[in-house]
DNA sequence: AATTTTAACTAACACCTGTTAGTTTAAGCA
DNA sequence: TGCTTAAACTAACAGGTGTTAGTTAAAATT
């Protein structure tokens, strides 16, 4: 119906102040002042400050739980889904670094969808297991505790968002590449 | 002089609060409830809350320079100062979960020592660089670009705050080698 | 040309923020 | 016992907070 593309915008300069400040310290005059207008004048295209924090994360663990469903199903060995998880992290930090930021900083100041947000979180994590968990059965990963491989791979895809956009030199197939080699197979030579 | 008892007593819970919610969402209300006393009351330990987070950052950082120096002056090889930046991680955030939130995620909220703790942490991040490049050098480590190794190790060792205290059943040594393990010489099998 | 819509505005609200001033209470020490 | 100190208290402040109500001006639609 409406055109959202006002919204959008807003959305988009609230994901960029919440990154270099936090949420609870972006006022919606500050939010404004970055769009050139008054602070009221946010009210014509929004509800709330809690709405654009809600629509930044929860738009990103969805994407995040799509994509993870396709690759769990794919028919392919450990090392290619690990891989597909890789690219699939790199991606959306790229596309996304501001939203990313407030999903790992943020969250806790979800409040109705925080429930909704957990859940797809815990089962983006779960996902992710099963695969670890999958390849030590089979061999093709080292027998180390679980938790603590997927803790480890988790840390440094979740950090992506920070890193990325300092890095614009590397594109993003050779940086999948060495990423991928570095997780993987680790840094001994 | 004066016995700084209560002070820590307050900067411990500050900082516990702070992870939680972020240092700008705590309130001086909030801090005071959790210690059972009155806002108020807090002026009679601290002067501001932005002392609160200087003292809880920077003493972290410190924590940190310090110990890197004797890592790196040591003369040992790169796989050990690897193993042994990876212990101090592990120790500071078994010993100090709390603050290591406030130093990862409010250290922009610094104020008059967001400069000095930006010196520290450059300085910190240099050493560490030039122990990768070295052991590159010396064909100890793997030759991958510096910066994405860089980025993969502090990344996981950065977040291990947030995941060590869920597993207390863990023991600090285990931990110690099974992720040096992970991180060195990769999850390949 | 008349009407509706979009998107800005000003003014104001009720409440929350960190902090200060001055006071009270009880314990420790002379 | 009288004095000092530590650590709490109440009351208040000046400014900031998200948000609402009502208005205006220009653009789009009829």
């Amino acid at each position: 119906m409406k055109p959202q593309n006002r919204k959008d915008e807003i959305v988009k300069a609230a994901a960029k102040l919440f990154k270099k400040k936090g949420y609870s310290a972006v006022t919606m005059r500050d939010l404004a002042t970055a769009l050139g207008i008054k602070a009221a004048s946010l009210y014509n295209h929004i509800n709330s400050k809690q709405e654009l924090l809600n629509t930044i994360i929860i738009s990103i663990a969805e994407e995040f739980t799509n994509e993870m469903n396709s690759i769990k199903n794919a028919d392919t060995a450990t090392a290619q889904k690990l891989t597909d998880i890789v690219e699939l992290h790199i991606k959306i930090a790229s596309e996304n670094t501001y939203g990313m930021a407030s999903l790992n900083n943020d969250w806790m100041h979800l409040e109705d969808q925080l429930e909704y947000y957990l859940t797809l979180r815990n089962g983006y994590e779960e996902d992710f297991r099963n695969i670890i968990k999958a390849g030590i059965k089979h061999k093709e990963i080292v027998d180390e505790n679980p938790e603590i491989i997927l803790f480890s791979l988790l840390s440094t895809l979740r950090s992506l968002y920070l890193w990325i956009p300092k890095k614009e030199a590397l594109d993003k197939n050779s940086l999948s590449k060495s990423l991928s080699h570095i997780l993987i197979k680790g840094i001994n030579s």
